[in-house]
DNA sequence: GTTTGTGAAGGATTTCACAGCA
DNA sequence: TGCTGTGAAATCCTTCACAAAC
């Protein structure tokens, strides 16, 4: 995101902070996909320097982060591919499937529920909720659209872990307000505001619009292209 | 922002590193969001404490961030709100538009292109591409879709600075480097790659789905919720 | 009394560099 | 020989704390 703000840690029911540096956790899934990757080339093994290349990382910082977790290369051999896939895919719990309630199901709402990338990660969305009465109550392909009201429910009932804000910028306090009382431990922000939530809860923002406002410092001293 | 993996700086042409932080950059455009939201709610004045409230961040971060920049407040008053924000919009280089290049009008880039959101900020798609020869020629709303090899004529003509990425991950590279081929030193990334561009080339990530799987990594210790 | 701007201190992260193993 | 894993060094970033300004 672009740019993840993130409201850090130390819950109680939170993986503790223990002692892995927040950023390493988010360079975690790069190293996975990239795997994943260099696995359907059928490649077998795989070294550092070449994880580092395919990232435009120093080597150094790829071992230092894995040394967090294990041991999980051979000296002279490098990272066995599958292996290494499955023990990051276990340590960051991507070996389940993991529930998503959609609040907002707008223009953008919609887009969301429409995404193919979350399915073969193991996201599921399965339930979307709206303040609009009209929208609620009515259903969006095969996913039923509730009442905001109705969040605590059904983050119970149908075992939802991961909250998805698509709203106005507007209602988003509320609705991170209303996601927290349900007990959502994280969640993903598709709006524009910089979310108020207790500190045991992990908001990562998707801001199209603060990624760009953040390069044009660089495209600035504009030697005039167009 | 989900994690916007940032190829560096240092070019001849891009804004050099100097000696402002790249992290401090990526927050400039925060604040200015929550100025803005001051602005419309009448404030006047603003001190870093109110500031870092809305943020969730320490006055004296604020405060160090702003001050790379110049001297923009009172002591025992705080900050003019529409001033910094007029200060930091000119320094972000948000006091003009911006043209954007869209390549891929799959079901992500029309997305893109219908999202309300860019252009308020200053932010326009002006141009978008496509491989599929059925696609490109024709047009979206009031934007023509041409060839991927007319990129760099198109970008060149319409004064292009910014390239938006949204075509399947296989496709991705290619992409890249007709962009940087192209001159673009800026690029929004919205396929699930690790782009390769040269160092002077910027390129934020728009990806949800790692954003998600850094998040789940804290909900694992899993107290059996559904 | 309040709040900024900033050196200096403290903390975190990255990189170095090399012993140890395959 | 080739490459990992890791303390130690270096760098980068954040927070402290206070003099100066209003």
């Amino acid at each position: 995101m672009a740019n993840g703000y993130t409201s850090d840690l130390s819950g109680d029911d939170i993986r503790s902070n223990s002692d892995v540096p927040e950023v390493v956790v988010q360079r975690l899934p790069l190293y996975v996909r990239v795997l994943s990757q260099f696995e359907s080339a059928g490649a077998e093994m795989v070294s550092s320097e070449h994880l580092g290349t395919q990232l435009q990382m120093t080597p150094a910082q790829i071992r230092k982060d894995l040394s967090y977790f294990g041991r999980f290369g051979k000296q002279g051999r490098g990272y066995n591919v599958k292996r290494l896939a499955l023990e990051l895919r276990s340590i960051l719990g991507l070996d389940r499937q993991w529930n998503a309630g959609l609040v907002g199901v707008g223009r953008l709402g919609r887009a969301i529920i429409a995404y193919p990338g979350f399915r073969p990660e193991g996201f599921r969305v399965v339930a979307a909720f709206d303040a609009d009465p009209s929208v609620a109550s009515s259903a969006i392909g095969d996913i039923d659209v509730r009442p905001i009201a109705e969040i605590k429910n059904t983050v119970a009932d149908l075992g939802i872990r991961i909250g998805i804000v698509a709203v106005p910028a507007a209602n988003a306090q509320s609705v991170f307000d209303a996601l927290v009382e349900a007990g959502i431990k994280a969640i993903l922000n598709y709006a524009p505001v910089a979310p108020q939530v207790p500190p045991n809860v992990k908001v990562r923002g998707i801001d199209p619009v603060l990624a760009l406002q953040s390069m044009t410092y660089f495209l600035k001293p504009d030697r005039t292209d167009g």
